[in-house]
DNA sequence: ATAGATATCTAGATCGATCTAAAGGCTGAA
DNA sequence: TTCAGCCTTTAGATCGATCTAGATATCTAT
């Protein structure tokens, strides 16, 4: 038995309670100034007495504008994502626009139905940071799609907004060399993520440039979580002779092989070093020294792209990369002793 | 300058191309049966050729359903809120409803914001894991609200799905009295919140029950993050007696108060006993001994609960009340020596 | 006094779907 | 043949706002 709620408050019953038109009490609704001070007034009062709830639903149908925006991204339990919605939110929030999420857990078909029903709420842009694999197949080929920009992981075809992760992993090759560490380890990062190669090509990079020799045991691929650090870092240990510093994926790897690490008895900074990469709000708390991707920015600048394309959808394709930055803490330190040196 | 969309396809074009109404098309669109098969079939190329897309803010409009519905945290960042979204997100969209996301990072303000806007937009429904402090003060007394349902976090005059905390630190004490434990810290955990009252109170009533004397020092109130358990295991560590072994208000807080001891040179779970609280996903990689909440259930009953007032908003207020679990990993271990006995 | 400018307000169409109530066609029973 | 009953389809009103184009009143300058 459906309790049947009282009828809505609509703008006719402002109206015709201020002794106003529809029209008017619209306009004072929406802000416009050529309101008289005293109907705006009037039209106000009214709007409290009657208790009036503003329905966007019926303001977009007409206006042509949801002010809702689409954020799809492939893991919110990622600390990094979470830290990106958050900016994302907070940004789009102070711009009057509601965020609408989806999370994807990287599975494609979930991609698809979400950027379908986005479509069609409608949102008025989607903001999203594609699952594995879709950089290219990319966009759905049905309907229409409101402006999109792509974030963290580049797409075909639309705006984005990323970090030049090249850079960022030869800055922590370079900080490790710095330490006197030769045998550096890559860690965590499934090969075909875009963010991954580009890390992976910087790291490479960062080793050519102190004549340092590349070899691919060095490369441990992982699932790109705690435990997947957790694994890469025993695995890499056990190589002969083994590595004595890691650059790690991402934060949540490095702490997965921080875990590692203790689990054997070996003290980040002490007897290995590990470098993340994101800086997260945790990096500071678990003293990691890690590459700074600066998320929350990373998210607004996202959303300034996405509000710009609004504006002017013909407008060329735009590419924003953010440059990293190093942040030194206690999880990397000079290199003491090293027990393979003699075996070489 | 704006460049010109392409008209919208609407279901008029749909039903001139395919022969028939505009309400066939929509009885088509919503699988209503009473449509002869040639003629739902006839629709349903039309739709694919002329690359038709719904809309659903008209379809609201009319039908007074949006089907979408708000969720409101504290905080994305948490991870045990991100498992939540998570699965409250899944469940509600394989229900055919869209999540609309606001994060209030404990602000009161924010929230009363975020109540506003979905109701809106308007929402069928909002879910709100309230801000400290707002269990009481709560809804904002404006127009309207749709049916809410509060989780984690009780709210006056609104359903609620939470976790018997009294229980879960309970059977934390019991567990940890039983390795041998006779010192034992509640650490993290602001006493404002209800659910740190709650645990506290379990956390007594489990010494009571062992005729263990409560010193109040032993409770550390901290900020209930990763750094609030370092600083909080750091000054319990400085009491003396010592306590071998923390209860902990949550996973992250227990995370940071093993940081800690790892910063000290002891090992949890041999020189020192930790219990987390919900067993967020990295509680397992990270051998954590914790009381399980089972976050994604809580989202799913919570989701549950809502969806049920939606359909019948008149019913009687319900309350569910999950049942905790102790779940044993490595961070818990049997009192081996404790250097303070002989001090006592 | 009159035309023109300015400020303020409004009637009515409109956005794109759903809903209601009923129409048309067909079947089988009386 | 006629009519009730079923199946299928539809015209037109409707949801609650915005937008357009113009009306009305007030003021200024000539």
């Amino acid at each position: 038995m459906l309790a049947s709620s009282p009828p809505r408050v609509t703008l006719l019953d402002i109206a015709s309670d201020a002794g106003v038109s529809r029209a008017t009490v619209s306009l004072v609704l929406r802000n416009v100034p050529s309101v008289a001070p005293a109907t705006r007034k009037r039209v106000l009062q009214s709007i409290n007495r009657l208790r009036y709830v503003y329905h966007r639903g019926a303001a977009s149908l007409r206006s042509q504008r949801s002010h809702a925006i689409g954020l799809i991204v492939s893991d919110i339990t990622n600390p990094f994502f979470a830290e990106i919605i958050v900016a994302i939110e907070d940004w789009l929030g102070s711009a009057g626009l509601v965020t609408i999420l989806g999370n994807t857990s990287e599975n494609l078909a979930k991609q698809q139905r979400l950027l379908r029903s986005m479509s069609e709420y409608p949102a008025d842009g989607i903001l999203i940071c594609p699952t594995q694999g879709s950089e290219k197949t990319g966009l759905p080929t049905g309907g229409r799609l409101p402006p999109i920009v792509a974030f963290t992981r580049p797409m075909d075809g639309v705006d984005y907004a990323g970090t030049d992760n090249v850079t960022g992993s030869e800055l922590a090759v370079e900080h490790l060399v710095g330490l006197g560490h030769r045998r550096i380890a890559f860690i965590g990062g499934p090969a075909q993520l875009t963010s991954a190669q580009q890390r992976f090509s910087g790291y490479r990079r960062g080793l050519e440039k102190h004549a340092l020799e590349y070899r691919k045991e060095l490369f441990v691929e992982q699932l790109p979580t705690r435990q997947g650090g957790y694994h890469a870092l025993i695995s890499a240990l056990q190589l002969s002779p083994a590595p004595t510093a890691a650059v790690c994926f991402n934060d949540v790897v490095a702490f997965g092989a921080i875990e590692a690490l203790r689990g054997r008895g070996k003290e980040p900074g002490r007897d290995f070093s590990i470098v993340g990469f994101n800086n997260i709000a945790d990096a500071r708390a678990g003293s990691l020294t890690t590459i700074d991707t600066s998320p929350a920015k990373l998210g607004e600048t996202a959303a300034d792209l996405l509000l710009n394309r609004i504006r002017d959808p013909g407008s060329p394709l735009r590419q924003v990369i953010l440059s990293p930055r190093l942040v030194v803490r206690e999880s990397t330190g000079k290199l003491q002793h090293d027990s393979n040196e003699s075996n070489q």
